[in-house]
DNA sequence: TCATAAGCGAGACGGTACGTCCCGTCTTTAT
DNA sequence: ATAAAGACGGGACGTACCGTCTCGCTTATGA
């Protein structure tokens, strides 16, 4: 009896869902996150407040979709399933056979991409959202982040498999091993990114620290 | 810069700034960062709204100060110089001469730090509110993150000059080899944290992904 | 001048305009005017703060417009024109042909009114906004006061044409030598308001200080 | 115990007290009564808000004495008795015999006093604030207007003695009816104050409305 | 084919919190 | 002890948004 009244897909705006995005995205790069709220979103679409909220639950599930729309958007679409999004970075991992090389191109297109200043404003907002709200966290892990993530791993094992890497290292923390500290680094902002940062990156994680004998 | 309004800092109610501390963190603890407000601090500590605003600038300059406090009462002060403050994790950094054997000594204790309910609240609060807002970033950086991340790179120029670290290496990079990932997993809650988590990604950052010879 | 975003009226809920009146009446009556505030309206009514702000500028505003609304539901309805509100004291201005009598009558049921607790509160409140204040000062005038001091005029002109009264006079001045007095008397509380005062008042007034030759 | 702790009247700093008497007069006529703060008051006089809070229980207590003390400033000083402070209008009430002279030249004197800007401020807001506050009220009435209306009391009386005016009026009462309708046109602003609307006023008063035979 | 029910733009509503202004009290330092 | 200064606990201000609701309007079926 409580049922929360789902509403007919079929009908839904078209016109009202990509303005709701536009001016997400928009107000979330003029104004910061906290500052954009989803009456400033509503005004900006030219849209009812309630039209937002019949079909979202929260602001930062509004961004999260429309940033998710711009990602698609971006990438070359996939012709044989066009469904098949995987992520900002790396629509298609590389495999060239040089592990090194293949790893350092895809880690300069993530630097290129958090850069990037139609990238940087939502990405950090819903990066900062999924930290202090679990469940904005899972969505975003699930929907943006892991289908790169898997990337890494798809890539890693198949280095183990021609003995490019060593076979008993677990992907998914080798996985970290590149992401961790470039994410580190954007987050923080502690020090500015560069091609030449991510290059030493692989560089150091794939031989180790160990002086090289 | 229009300052505005110095107030006396001898005339501060210390009595007021602790009840402010003790309410910022047990609300954000409660209810999580985003339904902690202002006012509700202020009921709680007993305190004027004014007495806030007064000497703090938002709700994420009270948190980091309270968290400050907090992590500065939880360390074993050190005798001989009492205001060397150094962080939360690493108060002093270990140097056995086992290079491996201390890394995996500290990224246990920020494990255990990280997953400890009274520092998790506020440290994804914080990190959260300094990765949309770059003041609040820096502050955050600056106070509570370097000097804990100098230790790293201090350890890691002894361990190359003891001959246990590539001499090449850039420290600050290496730090966040370790650091990076760490942040990563908590974060993003991709996987539980671990003390057999920490352990590995030692090993691996320390010998390297290539298979070892 | 700047009108700042018009509501729809024809939204409005009647409900919350009449709760607005009930509260701000009833605080008036029991706290005073001063301590009387928007907020405590508000919470006494169930309404929002903003449900106040949408409609009215201040709170001078409101309780005019409440008092307005009781003065007009204490009123006998005039059957041939319901809309034909004139006033508190006198809806119809008595016409005996005995000037004397009737400037009585309505001086006596003047009094009857401000002495009324239930309007007591709100018509000193009202005055002394209009006092200090101009523009509440006006509309008090001519909403409320106005009304009923035109109807002095007009049983004063009939008065001259039936030779009741000297014909050179001004009926406007003459219409103050009789509220001027009573108003004095009830604001300033010098002495109490009576039925015999009012009588002498009439009296004094209609046949002068001069000695009666 | 709870004695209110009355303060040294001797060691009373008389450069604080008229800095605030200037202070409060000024910011009335500047900004109004109800914009006008103590903190305000305070910090315009160069004065901390316990020197004012010390020698003066209420804001409205704050202006009627600087209201007092500029009125007694500007009186011609009765060199007999310089206590005998009466009031704005009339210092001396003027007896050349001739009653209506006399009583005209008194009211052009108040018209010209309540419509002195310097005055004007000062007088609505004490007014006000009487209307609503029943002690403000008292205070006001019998430091500053009793005084001049007893003197029209004397004045009707002396002219009941010379057979001026009938003996059997009430002075009070008559007092009033001059009195009165001036308040009345001013306090609500219903009609310019001039001399020829006072001079009428006399008139009407003193003959009546009577058709004169 | 046409009523009828959905989505929609608009925005009023009961609320919560904001950041500011003052209140009246209290405390500190200087005269 | 008074005074200037101003921090303090507190209350109210007027504003901005929240999420819910209701209003007409339009649009798109399904009886």
């Amino acid at each position: 009896m409580a049922e929360t009244r789902t509403p007919d897909a079929n009908r839904r705006s078209e016109r009202s869902r990509r303005a709701i995005y536009d001016a997400a995205l928009a107000l979330v790069t003029e104004v910061g996150y906290t500052r954009t709220t989803i009456e400033g979103i509503a005004a900006r679409a030219g849209v009812g407040k309630q039209t937002i909220y019949r079909w979202w639950p929260s602001k930062a599930a509004v961004l999260l979709e429309a940033f998710l729309d711009l990602v698609a958007a971006a990438e070359p679409a996939n012709p044989a399933d066009p469904a098949a999004t995987t992520g900002p970075a790396e629509a298609a991992f590389p495999d060239t056979g040089d592990l090194e090389a293949d790893l350092k191109t895809v880690l300069r297109a993530s630097v290129d991409q958090l850069t990037d200043p139609r990238y940087e404003g939502p990405t950090r907002a819903l990066t900062a959202a999924g930290i202090v709200d679990e469940r904005v966290g899972a969505e975003f892990l699930v929907k943006l982040l892991d289908p790169g993530l898997r990337l890494y791993g798809e890539r890693l094992r198949s280095a183990q498999a021609t003995g490019d890497a060593d076979p008993s290292i677990d992907p998914r923390i080798a996985t970290e091993l590149f992401v961790g500290p470039l994410l580190h680094r954007w987050l923080l902002r502690t020090l500015p990114l560069t091609h030449d940062y991510t290059d030493r990156l692989v560089e150091y994680a794939l031989h180790g620290l160990r002086p090289r004998g």
